[in-house]
DNA sequence: AACGAAACCTGCGCGC
DNA sequence: TGCGCGCAGGTTTCGT
């Protein structure tokens, strides 16, 4: 559940569901998923959840002093569980809380990571320090200044969390064509005007996936139980073969830097 | 310095 | 039915 739009779902439901829950105990059965540069995470028993945020498809867990970085990286999901229950298969880290409740960090590939940092760290840390900003609040000058010193083509630069943050595989398909451009324009022949429409349609993109609670595709188990409705709102992603909704012509697939592309070889120039 | 490819993992769907 | 391959919403590390 990466992308922007689904990691602000999960937090909204992890902030209602767990703020001021106290931490009684944290069972790890998979280490792996937690950063070597991670402080002992048993520092966390007896605190409170203070807040949760989020930045790019980071989940922040504010315990006071200390932060839990989470990254769900491809398919990390967290649920919420009775404490009594058995441990499932892909359970790799459970938060058992001073009610009957449990927080369960389930991952199938392992891919995702969670780091836990002082608070003061928080604007130095490895990960977080080299996060642009999301598409809300960059600056269409300094990022065209960032863009055009690339060689790499546009899609895979809108997939760089240092350029901007908070797109993924699937909203950087549907930004690039509800934009018209070609996800294989390079860096350095992009325009001015081309960064605008970006940044617009990254906004109305994520904004309305947002509402929709993100997007569910080739998911089995719905994170929280919360199924995300924005699949039904996609215009290129997994359209392959499909009719192009402004021209009639097919959507097309290709591999670009080894992530699937999907776009309209006509509207987007 | 900057880019692409491989690595990190598991499970599913497809063709043979 | 079983096997092998390709594929999946991401990031970091390794070569060139």
């Amino acid at each position: 559940m990466p992308e922007l739009p689904e990691v602000r779902t999960v937090a909204t439901i992890l902030k209602k569901e767990l703020l001021n829950k106290k931490i009684m105990d944290i069972k790890v059965i998979y280490p792996k998923i937690i950063s070597k540069d991670s402080l002992n995470i048993n520092l966390l028993i007896n605190k409170k959840l203070k807040d949760i945020k989020t930045n790019g498809k980071y989940i922040l867990f504010d315990y006071d002093n200390y932060i839990l970085i989470s990254h769900l990286r491809m398919e990390g999901k967290y649920f919420i569980k009775d404490k009594a229950k058995p441990i499932e298969k892909h359970e790799h880290i459970i938060f058992i809380f001073d009610d009957n409740t449990s927080l369960r960090y389930h991952d199938t590939r392992k891919f995702g990571r969670v780091e836990l940092i002082k608070k003061e760290e928080l604007s130095k840390n490895k990960s977080i320090s080299k996060l642009a900003l999301e598409p809300f609040d960059i600056d269409i000058n300094n990022l065209y200044q960032k863009i055009i010193k690339k060689k790499a083509p546009i899609k895979t630069i809108l997939l760089d969390q240092t350029i901007i943050s908070g797109l993924g595989n699937i909203y950087a398909n549907e930004v690039l064509y509800d934009s018209e451009i070609n996800p294989f324009k390079l860096g350095k022949d992009i325009t001015l005007n081309e960064v605008k429409k970006i940044v617009d349609s990254a906004i109305k993109i994520l904004n309305l996936a947002i509402s929709n609670n993100g997007t569910t595709i080739r998911t089995y188990t719905a994170t929280l139980g919360v199924a995300g409705n924005y699949q039904n709102f996609l215009k290129v992603h997994m359209k392959s073969g499909e009719k192009c909704p402004k021209c009639q012509n097919d959507i097309m697939k290709v591999k670009l830097n080894g992530r699937s592309t999907y776009y309209c070889k006509y509207c987007q120039k």
